[in-house]
DNA sequence: TCAATAGTGTCTATAAGACAGTATCCC
DNA sequence: GGGATACTGTCTTATAGACACTATTGA
């Protein structure tokens, strides 16, 4: 890759070259973490809709799977996997999300590496956490393939409680930090993916409390997981950073689109960001603002069993 | 933290409560990384200026080691150190700016964590990076304090080439994938920090190449560095990330306030904007968009030395 | 016809860009 | 006075919010 310092010549103090130092050189065995990757994949789960006037109504899914094994037995917890020698932790993921989805070309983005020494009972672990989208169509196809346990969920995340707390000085009554306390209920329903009513996966969920402290000089965000609910690990933690990041990138990229399919109307891919946003957007603002990232087809939603006006279908504009 | 699911009773296909697989768990030794930080610390450096009417002259700093053992010997480093046990990654970082500059509480952040498996030429290595900010007094304080090489160094991340190119679909003609290449020439300049002249001190350079790859499904970028010249490991990367990073946080949230000495004028808040931007901003638009975060003091920039009209010292507000 | 979605037009309010003008200081 | 920064006013342009209106469909 780098490695432009070829045989460096200058020698160091006990008077080795580069080289030398490196074939002398034993990997000290101080103690090191296991380093594994988890992934928070989201998809557009639908929701079949009884009137047949109506559209579908669409929740935002996020796929975990059942632990069948030590530490929390049958509880659920993202896919994921140990880093193997010689893999890059994006390279840990797309195997892990092959393996576990057959899914492959996929957006993915690394989120954050979480790190506190005893988030696995069994050892030191640390997670270097990604986030993924898969557009509808190819989630549904996939979705109860082979992992007996691998379920998609409905995600939804709300403000519960909040606090403002201003730490003055005592003297001079000036305000000296700013804490915020944020409490947020994130509650996972388990998708109906078959007919079958007699499905017994209950609900998950879970408390966590979001704490930002500014000072004039730093600033810092802490998460504490208050309850939790039937998932493994800090999982409840990483779900909630995903989210987030999601959110935030929803609104400023094209992030959205790879949640789509290949063709799409306008209202599909507004329902697309109001539910990921979790608010309601006003038509002619959301139409004016996407146009410039699609591009019409020559198709529209043809007339079977609509109920009212057939949409002109889009897709992904790439000049821009 | 987390271990709300004390005790499980459940038993596994062993028979095995949790208590008891736990217990009998031997931390299976499958190879595992070393794991360390490396921090970007910025701030903005001050070049005095010789005409006694002009205000001083602003540069976005990076402080940067010189490595005094191998690998790279006496190639410039981001600080950094290897994550201990019982460590979270963030205290190491802490640890780790504390050792290096004597600096506590600063802005910090994780950026990324680098996992080329090469990316170190001992061992396997993983690189949490964090990005920091200090504000621009402490920094001088602090900055020829003691390790003996350390020094900041000025940054200048300029666009060298690009190129676009749209993968077509050989029969359809329809894109398929937009692939954007940018080369970025990264300079760092010592920052004369001494009245001597005589100061040996080379300018670092780097290009970086970065290649965003856009398809139907999937989005990628990849850095690769392409010319290095005096930074140890990964280590240009790692700062054109911070910077990037940075550039993005500053046109969004107030992050830029933790550069900011206790009171400043909005010319210098606005300098500081201009310097990590790299353009030029309009003084009356700038203006009507940091006014809300800050408040006015009754201080004013005397008159010592000035040459024009005094301007009004500001501080950063709290409620908004 | 009706209940639903599809799509457009337009008015308003707010924010961003651009530039000109006045104010104040110290040498 | 001159050369520099400090600060404000205002015009224009672009963007976001709000709402009303028309169009089209299948049952």
């Amino acid at each position: 890759m780098m490695n432009t310092s070829v045989s460096n010549p200058i020698r160091d103090q006990q008077g080795q070259t580069e080289e030398e130092y490196l074939n002398a050189y034993c990997p000290e065995k101080y103690p090191s973490p296991s380093v594994a990757t988890d992934m928070a994949i989201f998809t557009i789960l639908e929701q079949r809709e009884e009137n047949y006037r109506k559209l579908s109504e669409k929740k935002l899914g996020l796929l975990l799977i059942q632990r069948g094994v030590h530490p929390f037995l049958g509880c659920w917890a993202l896919p994921g996997g140990f880093v193997r020698p010689g893999e890059t932790t994006e390279e840990t993921a797309r195997r892990e999300l092959q393996e576990e989805t057959g899914l492959g070309q996929v957006y993915m983005e690394q989120l954050h590496t979480f790190s506190t020494p005893d988030r696995d009972p069994r050892t030191w672990v640390m997670s270097c956490a990604y986030m993924a989208l898969v557009d509808s169509q190819t989630a549904a196809l996939k979705a109860g393939d082979d992992a007996a346990n691998a379920r998609w969920f409905s995600i939804s995340l709300h403000l519960y409680n909040e606090m403002k707390d201003y730490g003055r000085d005592s003297s001079t009554k000036d305000i000296q930090a700013v804490i915020h306390v944020q409490q947020f209920q994130l509650i996972l329903q388990p998708h109906q993916q078959s007919e079958d009513p007699s499905d017994d996966v209950p609900s998950l969920h879970a408390l966590i409390e979001k704490t930002t402290t500014k000072t004039k000089n730093s600033e810092s965000v802490e998460y504490i997981i208050k309850e939790n609910h039937g998932l493994a690990f800090d999982h409840a933690m990483i779900i909630v950073r995903a989210l987030e990041r999601l959110r935030g990138k929803v609104e400023s990229t094209d992030l959205a689109m790879h949640l789509m399919p290949d063709q799409f109307t306008l209202t599909q891919l507004q329902q697309v960001y109001e539910v990921i946003l979790g608010k309601t957007l006003l038509k002619p603002a959301f139409r004016r603002k996407v146009i410039p990232l699609v591009e019409e087809t020559i198709f529209s939603t043809s007339g079977e069993g609509q109920g009212h006006r057939p949409s002109k279908l889009y897709r992904r504009k790439w000049e821009k």
